[in-house]
RNA sequence: GCGAACGUAGCUCAGUUGGUUAGAGCAUCGGGUUGUGGUUCCGAGGGUCGUGGGUUCAAUUCCCAUCGUUCGCC
């Protein structure tokens, strides 16, 4: 069987983890580090694909969790898999729901929060918005949809066929995500459950490539997720259990704060093998994230957070977010920032931004998107760059410095 | 001119049979958001309860006067 995904590395940066390369997949290739645009229910919120492409996102990662619930895998198979059904013909990754399927419901209980280090107790007892219980088992995931509350059932070999139909480019494995605060004997069960649905997602992930195979289809890629919290052992011992297994490259799952890069994300990326690409879940709300992630081996990212603080009136500048509502922006006609490219920066003001956001105009949370999610995409840019010029750690400085002032000493050491 | 109702936060209004620091929604101001939560979450500021007297231990509340608004009648 031919791959259905390839990585080469170009460059690599002495005395770091850091590389620049290159993923091609069927729908075309990713210079990494990247940074990949969320686009969870299968759209960037409030762009079109064109503004996607115009603000420089190479690719979008799509939850299949969200996409199951809707419009459902069987509509998006309907319409020619997920490319076809929301006009994006990039690189698509899918994330598994396994992260959804233990937060959101927490989530949206007052007062929880699964993804906060305040969360205390068994995650696998989470309860849920309507007082149910999700419940993990070896089998699979018991859980209650967000939307309606009905009951519903995960495995890893369902996650395979959800992410099949839904056609993505790069797949996750269905994973257990713990929480920072969970016990060291939870966070092994749960790591060992994580290996043991590991391997079943690969068994039903080859079946169906084959399938695909067999239809002159476009074949699928699937990486493997690294669990084991903040456990040095854990963490080293996932990521060479997955090292084994025939994955196309590798997530690494449950990082909450940049603090835990240059410990667990190296744990991790010293261990992996060189030759396959590593994602690292969910972060890259601020720039210390992206510099510590491709330092210490990561080679994309993908967060919401650009665009649900853009939504929210918090952006990104140069010189550290600010909060384009505050009265300050109503009579500032510079741009968001003066060193940023964007279409919102060459094109509109602060204080234009400001009205529409206290106006609750639509445009205003478009081109916050597009400012923050240039930002974000851009700072990726740059920092591949730097490796390739061989500035990587003069530009994290002046960046970081810039940023953060005198914080940036918490990421500079 | 006569009668009635109403004057409480920037706005729209609760409330008090007289009893600690008078509340809400919206607005204003600030903060949060990391495998997605646009229309959200958290916090803050803001009122001599129209004005002046009286009764009372105590008045935003009861009484009188006055000013204002609205409605009805002549």
């Amino acid at each position: 069987m031919k791959k259905a995904l390839e990585f080469s590395i170009k460059k690599r940066l002495s005395g770091s983890l850091a590389r620049t390369g290159v993923i091609k997949t069927p729908h075309g290739d990713i210079q990494t580090p990247a940074f990949i645009v969320g686009g969870t229910k299968a759209t960037v919120k409030t762009l079109t694909p064109e503004q996607v492409i115009e603000l420089g996102g190479q690719s979008i990662l799509v939850n299949a969790y969200h996409l199951m619930l809707r419009p459902g895998a069987e509509i998006i198979k309907a319409a020619g898999g997920v490319h076809k059904f929301m006009n994006f013909h990039g690189p698509i990754f899918t994330d598994s729901g396994g992260f959804q399927v233990f937060s959101l419901g927490m989530a949206y209980k007052k007062g929880i929060d699964a993804t906060s280090h305040s969360q205390k107790g068994d995650p696998s007892q989470a309860v849920h918005s309507t007082g149910q219980l999700t419940k993990v088992t070896d089998e699979g995931v018991h859980f209650r949809s967000h939307l309606d509350g009905s009951k519903l059932f995960m495995t890893p070999e369902m996650s395979m066929e959800l992410q099949h139909d839904i056609g993505s480019d790069i797949h996750m494995c269905f994973d257990e995500l713990t929480s920072p605060l969970a016990g060291r004997e939870y966070i092994e069960k749960a790591m060992n459950r994580t290996h043991s649905w590991a391997g079943r997602c690969l068994n039903r992930h080859k079946e169906l490539n084959e399938e695909h195979e067999s239809r002159g289809e476009n074949l699928q890629a699937l990486f493997g997720v690294v669990q084991g919290a903040r456990e040095e052992d854990y963490r080293k011992k996932s990521a060479a259990f997955l090292s084994g297994l025939d994955f196309d490259g590798f997530g690494i799952g449950g990082v909450f704060e940049p603090g835990e890069v240059p410990s667990t994300v190296r744990w991790i990326n010293e261990t992996l093998p060189e030759d396959k690409p590593r994602h690292l879940l969910g972060m890259g709300a601020q720039p210390a994230d992206l510099f510590l992630g491709v330092e210490y081996g990561i080679d994309t990212f993908d967060c919401v957070a650009p665009t649900r603080q853009a939504r929210n009136g918090a952006l990104y500048t140069y010189d550290g977010r600010i909060n384009i509502k505050n009265s300050n922006f109503s009579t500032d006609f510079g741009p968001i920032d003066r060193d940023c490219g964007c279409y919102a920066c060459k094109n509109f003001t602060r204080a234009y931004v400001n009205h529409l956001f206290k106006s609750e105009e639509i445009l205003g949370l478009t081109l916050a998107s597009i400012h923050n999610e240039y930002f974000i995409v851009h700072t990726v840019d740059t920092i591949r760059n730097s490796i390739e010029n061989g500035r990587f750690f003069e530009h994290k400085k002046e960046f970081l410095e810039r940023y953060y002032g005198e914080a940036a000493q918490l990421f500079l050491y």
